[in-house]
RNA sequence: GGGCGGUUAGCUCAGCUGGUAGAGCGCCUGCUUUACACGCAGGUGGCCGCAGGUUCGAGUCCUGCACCGCCCACCA
C-alpha cells in the first residue's frame, strides 16, 4: 500500500467501478424483500451544483448505501427538472447579451434554441454527483420533460380537469410585468419598501359629508367600485348602503360592509378595487361589484384609463392626489414602510390583476394530504416541520398553474373559432362541441410544481403500469431543505394520494441549510456561496461527506472546511492503520478468533459503534454517526486496540493477525456508508473477499462479545492516572498488565510524578458523592438506579485514592 | 401581525424521557525514526442569555424578558 492516501485517483477510480460493475444499480446486492427508495429532488437542468446539494447527496447516499449494506433492495433515482421559468429566465440572459429575448425567436425557434442550450450546459450536474460518489442509479436518470413524464403531466391535467378542480377562470392573479407571466403565490417574495400612505376624502353622493379612505396606490382608484367598511364599526354603521363618489373619475359607488375589513388600519375605511388587489377581489366577489381593470401587462396604465393611459402608476398617481389637493380631499399623507409582493426571480414588483388564467381548486386535494400527515402515514422530522405543512395546508388557496411563457408541458386545451374547450391527452380533430377542425392550442405552459409533482411517480412509469411502479412507489425517504416543503413537498403528497391512492414516501428528512462561515445565507447571486468543487478537489468526496454529514442537524449549520479537514484525517488515520495490520499480516486470512482480551473487547466495541450507528441512522440523525465512527476509529480501534495487539502482530501470533483482519473489515464496513472510497479501496487489499464492499453484508452483532465492551476499563483508567501522575495503579490480570505495558510506553510520557494533584482530584470527587448520598432527600426519592450508580463511583474514587496514597 | 428556531468552553456545535456539563478545532506542555507529526499523551478553559417558578435535584420542565435568525401573512 501506498504510504500516503491520494483520494484523487482512488476516488474517481471507484466511482467508475462501481457503476460499470452494475453496483449502482437498483437491486444490486439484494437477499430481503423490503426496498428502500430515495428520490433525489431533481436539480435545475440550468444550474449548477452548491454545497448544500452535496450535503443532501452526502444525507441520501449514506442512508441509502447503509440499506443496500442491510441486503434492501434499493432504487436511488436521479433526475433532471426542467424549471420553467428559472430555466426560461436563464436563457434570457444569455440572449440579452446579444440584445435579444426569448419571444424575438418565436416560439419554435425558442424550442431549438433551448436543446442546444441544454446539450451546452445541461451535462455538469451528473458528473458532479458522481464525483461525489452518489450511488444513484444513474442508467434510469430522469427529466421532467421527456416523453414518458410529459405524457404523465398531460394525463394529470386531464385527470383533474375531469374531476372538476381545473378551470379556468378571471380571477386576481400575480403578473410579472418583466418575465411577462402569472406566478402562484408561492414565488413570490415579500421587500420592504418605503410608500407614502395618502387619506382622501371620498364625498357622500348625496353631499352630507364624506367617508375617508387610506391607500398608498392613489393610482388604482380609478378602478374602485367600492368603499368598504367593518360590519361592527359603529363609525360607519349609517354609511352601509349608501354611495360616495370616488375623485378623479367621479363615479357613484356603494359602501358595503364586510368582515374582511380592518378596523384598525387607516381609518377603518377601505376603497375596494377588486382589479388589482386580492382582498379587494375577494370582497367584490362577496358583493357583486365591478371588476375594473386600469393597468396593463407592462404594469403602466392602461386604455381603461382614459386620458392617463400610458402613464406608469406613479406618475398615474400623482395626477389623481394633484387633482384631489385641488379639491382638498386630501386629508394628510404619512411616510409608510411595508413589504410588497415582488417576483422571487427578477425581484420585479408583481402587479395583481384580473386576467384569465388556469387554476387548480385544493380543498379536495388538500383534504387528504392533511390526514396523511396527521395520522402519521408521512413522518416529518424534525416533527416541528409537521405543523409547518398542516398549517400551509389547512389554508391553501387555488393554485394559478397556467404560465405565459414556452418552456415547459404545454396545457392540452385546445379552443375552436367559437371558444368551445376541447381537453384531451392528444390533439383532438375536432371540437367536442361543435365539431369544427379548426383548432387551436392553448399557448399557455404549466407551472414546474404542477410536474415536479409527480416525481415519485412519473419516474417510475407511470401512467403505465411498470414493474418499477410496483416495486418502488411509496418510496422511503424524502431528504429536502425546508425552503420547498409547500412548492414540493405538499404537492407530491396530494398527487400521489390523489393518483395512486397512496402516499408517496414514509418520511420527510428536512435537513440544514447550510450557512456560509458568517452565518449569512448562501447565494449564488451575491456569491457567498461555496463551490462544491473547492471541497471535493482538494479533500476528496469521502472527506467532504464526512464533514457535511458532521455538521448538519435539526438547525441551520454554517459550512467549513474545519469538518472536511477532520475527515480528510480520519480517512488517512483508516488508511495507515490498515497499512500497519496488512503490513503484518503474514499469511493471515481473516477470522474472528479472538483469544485475548484487546479483540474481545475491540469486537464487543465495533458491535455497540454499529448498534448506535444503526439507531441514529433509522431516525434519520446523520451527525451523531460520524462522531460514532470517528471515536471508534481513533480512540477504540487506534489508539487502543491497535496499540496493544502490536507487538502480537509482529511476533507473528496467527489468531491476532486473523483477528486484526476481521476486526479491520467490520470497521471498514461501519464507515462505508459515509466514506465509501477509502474503504472500499482498504477493502480490496485485504487477503479475502467476497465481493466489493458496496454490497458486503453489514456487520450482524456478535454476542460472544457483547459483554466485552467494557474489558479495558480498568486498563484504561490505570492508564489515565499513571499519565497523570506516573503512580502505578494494580492491574488484576496479566492480560491488563500486558496490555498497560504494550500501550503505555512511560517514555513517551510525562510522568512527571504530579500524584499530588490527582490525589486532590480525587478526594473533591470522594467528598462531592459523599456530600450527595449524605442527603436523604435524594437517596430517598431518586430513583435507586441513580443512587447505586453514584454509590459505584463512590467506592471507585476510594478505591483509586487507595491506590495513590499507598504509593 | 402570526408562528418557529437559536442563545452551552476562545471558535463551531452535541447534550434522548430532569441526576450535578461533553466533542472537534484552537491554545499550553511533553513525546518522533518497524501505521500515521496528516501522529501520540497530558493539560488549560464554562454564574449552560437574563429574571422568576416547579423539584431532594434544572442546561434539560413551566412563566416572563432580552437580543439573533427563519417562515408565513390580502392592515389597503
Amino acid at each position: 500500500m501506498d504510504p500516503r492516501y491520494d483520494p484523487s485517483a482512488v476516488e474517481q477510480r471507484w466511482q467508475t467501478t462501481w457503476e460499470e460493475e452494475g453496483l449502482y444499480a437498483a437491486g444490486a446486492g439484494a437477499h430481503r424483500p423490503d426496498t428502500f427508495v430515495v428520490m433525489h429532488p431533481p436539480p435545475n437542468i440550468s444550474g449548477s451544483l452548491t454545497i448544500g446539494h452535496v450535503l443532501q447527496l452526502s444525507i441520501e447516499d449514506t442512508l441509502v448505501r447503509w440499506s443496500r449494506m442491510r441486503g434492501y433492495d434499493t432504487l436511488f433515482q436521479p433526475g433532471y427538472d426542467h424549471a420553467g421559468i428559472s430555466t426560461w429566465a436563464a436563457i434570457g440572459r444569455t440572449l440579452a447579451k446579444e440584445g435579444k429575448s426569448q419571444r424575438d425567436l418565436g416560439r419554435e425557434g425558442f424550442d431549438a434554441y433551448v436543446q442546444e442550450w441544454l446539450a451546452r450546459y445541461g451535462g455538469t450536474i451528473m458528473s458532479q454527483f458522481r464525483w461525489v460518489g452518489a450511488s444513484l442509479d444513474y442508467g434510469r436518470t430522469r427529466f421532467t420533460m421527456d416523453d414518458g413524464y410529459y405524457r404523465a403531466v398531460i394525463r394529470w391535467f386531464v385527470h383533474l380537469y375531469r374531476r372538476g378542480w381545473i378551470y379556468r377562470d378571471n380571477r386576481i392573479s400575480n403578473w410579472c410585468p418583466r418575465d411577462r407571466t402569472a406566478l402562484s403565490d408561492l414565488e413570490l417574495e415579500p421587500e420592504e419598501v418605503d410608500d407614502t400612505l395618502f387619506f382622501i376624502g371620498y364625498p357622500l353622493a348625496d353631499g352630507s359629508g364624506h367617508v375617508t379612505i387610506a391607500t398608498v396606490r392613489p393610482a388604482t382608484i380609478l378602478a374602485d367600485t367600492a368603499v368598504a367598511v367593518h360590519p361592527d364599526d359603529e363609525r360607519y354603521r349609517d354609511l352601509v348602503g349608501r354611495e360616495v363618489v370616488v375623485p378623479y373619475v367621479e363615479r357613484r359607488v356603494p359602501i358595503v360592509a364586510d368582515e374582511q375589513v380592518d378596523r384598525e388600519f387607516g381609518t377603518g375605511a377601505l376603497k375596494v378595487t377588486p382589479g388589482h388587489d386580492p382582498l379587494d377581489f375577494e370582497i367584490g366577489r362577496a358583493h357583486g361589484l365591478d371588476e375594473l381593470v386600469v393597468i396593463g401587462l407592462d404594469g403602466r396604465m392602461s386604455a381603461e384609463a382614459g386620458e392617463l393611459a400610458g402613464l406608469t402608476q406613479q406618475e398615474a398617481g400623482e395626477r389623481v392626489i394633484e387633482w384631489a389637493r385641488e379639491r382638498g380631499l386630501i386629508e394628510r399623507q404619512e411616510p409608510y414602510r411595508h413589504a410588497v409582493p415582488t417576483c422571487e426571480r427578477c425581484h420585479s414588483r408583481v402587479e395583481p390583476l384580473i386576467m384569465l388564467q388556469w387554476w387548480c381548486a385544493m380543498d379536495e386535494l388538500a383534504a387528504p394530504a392533511i390526514a396523511a400527515v396527521e395520522d402519521g402515514g408521512v413522518r416529518f422530522t424534525p416533527e416541528r416541520f409537521a405543523r409547518v405543512y398542516l398549517d400551509w395546508m389547512r389554508n391553501v388557496r387555488p393554485w394559478c398553474i397556467s404560465r405565459q411563457i414556452w418552456w415547459g408541458h404545454r396545457i392540452p386545451v385546445w379552443y375552436c373559432p367559437d371558444g368551445h374547450l376541447t381537453v384531451e391527452e392528444d390533439a383532438p380533430a375536432a371540437c367536442a362541441e361543435c365539431g369544427s377542425a379548426e383548432l387551436r392550442q392553448e399557448e399557455d405552459v404549466l407551472d414546474t410544481w404542477f410536474s415536479s409533482a409527480l416525481y415519485p411517480f412519473a419516474t417510475l412509469g407511470w401512467p403505465d403500469e411498470t414493474p418499477e411502479l410496483a416495486s418502488y412507489y411509496p418510496g422511503s425517504v424524502l431528504a429536502t431543505a425546508r425552503d420547498i416543503i409547500f412548492l414540493w413537498v405538499a404537492r407530491m403528497v396530494f398527487s400521489g394520494l390523489e393518483l395512486l391512492g397512496e402516499k408517496p414516501f414514509g418520511d420527510v428528512l428536512i435537513h440544514s441549510t447550510l450557512l456560509n462561515p458568517e452565518g449569512r445565507r448562501m447565494s449564488r447571486t451575491l456569491g457567498t456561496g461555496i463551490d462544491p468543487e473547492d471541497a471535493l478537489e482538494p479533500y476528496g468526496a469521502d472527506a467532504t461527506r464526512y464533514g457535511l454529514l458532521k455538521v448538519t442537524s435539526t438547525q441551520d449549520a454554517r459550512f467549513s472546511f474545519d469538518s472536511i479537514e477532520e475527515g480528510r484525517r480520519l480517512a488517512i488515520k483508516l488508511w495507515n492503520v490498515a497499512r500497519l495490520i496488512l503490513a503484518n499480516a503474514g499469511d493471515a486470512r481473516p477470522e474472528v478468533a479472538p483469544r485475548d482480551l484487546e479483540e474481545r473487547w475491540i469486537l464487543a466495541r465495533i458491535d455497540a459503534a454499529r448498534a448506535e450507528a444503526d439507531e441514529h441512522l433509522a431516525r434519520l440523525e446523520l451527525a451523531p454517526v460520524t462522531a460514532v465512527l470517528y471515536h471508534l476509529t481513533f480512540d477504540d480501534f487506534c489508539d487502543w486496540y491497535a496499540e496493544a495487539v502490536k507487538p502480537r502482530l509482529y511476533g507473528g501470533d496467527g489468531d491476532a493477525r486473523a483477528t486484526a483482519l476481521a476486526a479491520l473489515e467490520r470497521l471498514l464496513a461501519l464507515l462505508h456508508p459515509v466514506m465509501p472510497h477509502v474503504t472500499e479501496e482498504i477493502w480490496t487489499q485485504l487477503p479475502v473477499r467476497e465481493a466489493r464492499l458496496i454490497v458486503s453484508p453489514w456487520p450482524e452483532p456478535d454476542e460472544r462479545f457483547s459483554a466485552d465492551e467494557h474489558a479495558l476499563d480498568r486498563v484504561q483508567e490505570a492508564a489515565q492516572i499513571f499519565r497523570r501522575s506516573a503512580v502505578q495503579v494494580e492491574l488484576g490480570s496479566d492480560d491488563e498488565r500486558r496490555i498497560f505495558a504494550a500501550v503505555v510506553r512511560p517514555e513517551r510520557t510525562r510522568a512527571d510524578g504530579n500524584a499530588d494533584a490527582e490525589i486532590a482530584r480525587l478526594r473533591s470527587e470522594v467528598a462531592r458523592a459523599e456530600g450527595m448520598l449524605a442527603n436523604e432527600r435524594f437517596v430517598a426519592n431518586a430513583p435507586a438506579e441513580v443512587v447505586e450508580a453514584e454509590q459505584e463511583k463512590l467506592e471507585r474514587y476510594r478505591r483509586e485514592l487507595a491506590a495513590l496514597e499507598g504509593s
